[in-house]
DNA sequence: TGCAGTGTTGCTTC
DNA sequence: CGAAGCAACACTGC
């Protein structure tokens, strides 16, 4: 799953190939896939088609096509796990990747996740930018550059960048209470401002940091030593310095060594990358945990598994 | 063979 | 308001 180090590996890897480059055409076999968002002087509800409006979608699709011929891709950006090509004449392009979906460029490595191609950007270098995608929930949205600044906005702070702090990180993720005028923070809960609910599902709502899934939730908390169960009221101070190191850690690495492509993950060339050897626990229930050689369980949290050491771990 | 499991997001329901 | 459930889709493994 392309989560924030699988993001960053594709867009670096594009912006060394793709930068200035103009989109001369664009091809789908599957048009639910692309959408014209706000600024486009479309109603909500001719944006939001059904599947059912077969019509009302090939109107749509070769209006996003007209729109997207001929911009020029100024500027390649990642924010939590969407990647933005930012172009000409005040456009920018959206691609959020969900399970399955990963671009490819130019020539890729011959591989079963890399043949379901279901979108095709041609360039004006010859060359084709790809998105294969088995499960088809990738999006692929046009927008005005001024309206998607402010849809992102909701996000929560990126955790790789240089103000994001211990401090910061702390005040984020217990909450803080809101100040006068300002909008109240997410998932907001008890007088005094504390937030509630389990670890793992706040280190993965992306309203509070961007960035995070499953797999590096499982990993940040395993290295942590900090149960995903734990409510994050009750995380001492110990434990979250613990949890922001080995957020920091377990993100560099991911990145140096390409992300994780235990599923569908490839990079632009094709490629898998090498985080799966440091995998401890993701998609190891039953094997034995590294640190302490007790099996590793297997658990649900909000209809998702959490992997965990149970002896490690500290609820 | 059939069906639960796989993970992200957004919408619906309570 | 929040949280839980489910749909979007296709393939794997038991």
């Amino acid at each position: 799953m392309p989560e924030l180090p699988e993001v960053e590996t594709t867009i670096r890897d594009l912006q060394t190939k793709v930068l200035s480059r103009t989109f001369i055409d664009v091809w789908t076999d599957f048009q639910k896939m692309t959408r014209l968002r706000q600024g486009f002087g479309l109603r909500l509800d001719e944006v939001g088609l059904r599947p059912d409006e077969v019509g009302g979608q090939v109107k749509n699709f070769e209006q996003f096509k007209k729109e997207l011929k001929n911009k020029k891709i100024r500027k390649i950006w990642r924010r939590g796990k969407n990647i933005i090509f930012e172009l000409s004449q005040g456009y920018s392009l959206l691609i959020h990747q969900k399970l399955t979906g990963h671009l490819l460029y130019d020539k890729w490595e011959e591989d079963k996740v890399n043949s379901y191609i279901h979108l095709k950007f041609f360039l004006d270098n010859g060359k084709v930018l790809a998105l294969s995608d088995l499960r088809k929930f990738a999006k692929v949205e046009l927008w005005k550059t001024k309206d998607l600044k402010k849809e992102l906005s909701s996000l929560g702070p990126e955790p790789l960048e240089k103000d994001f702090t211990f401090e910061k990180f702390r005040e984020v993720l217990k909450g803080k209470k809101a100040a006068k005028g300002e909008p109240r923070s997410p998932r907001f809960a008890g007088e005094a401002g504390q937030r509630r609910g389990k670890i793992k599902q706040i280190l993965m709502n992306q309203e509070i940091i961007a960035g995070i899934g499953n797999i590096y939730s499982d990993e940040v908390l395993w290295k942590a030593k900090v149960h995903p169960f734990k409510d994050v009221s009750r995380l001492t101070e110990k434990e979250l310095k613990e949890i922001y190191q080995a957020l920091q850690e377990i993100l560099r690495k991911a990145i140096e060594l390409r992300g994780e492509s235990i599923s569908d993950y490839r990079d632009p060339a094709g490629r898998k990358g090498r985080f799966d050897e440091m995998r401890k626990v993701y998609r190891r229930g039953g094997e034995k945990c590294s640190r302490c050689g007790i099996k590793i369980k297997r658990a649900k949290i909000g209809g998702r598994s959490a992997h965990f050491c149970p002896v490690c771990q500290k609820i």
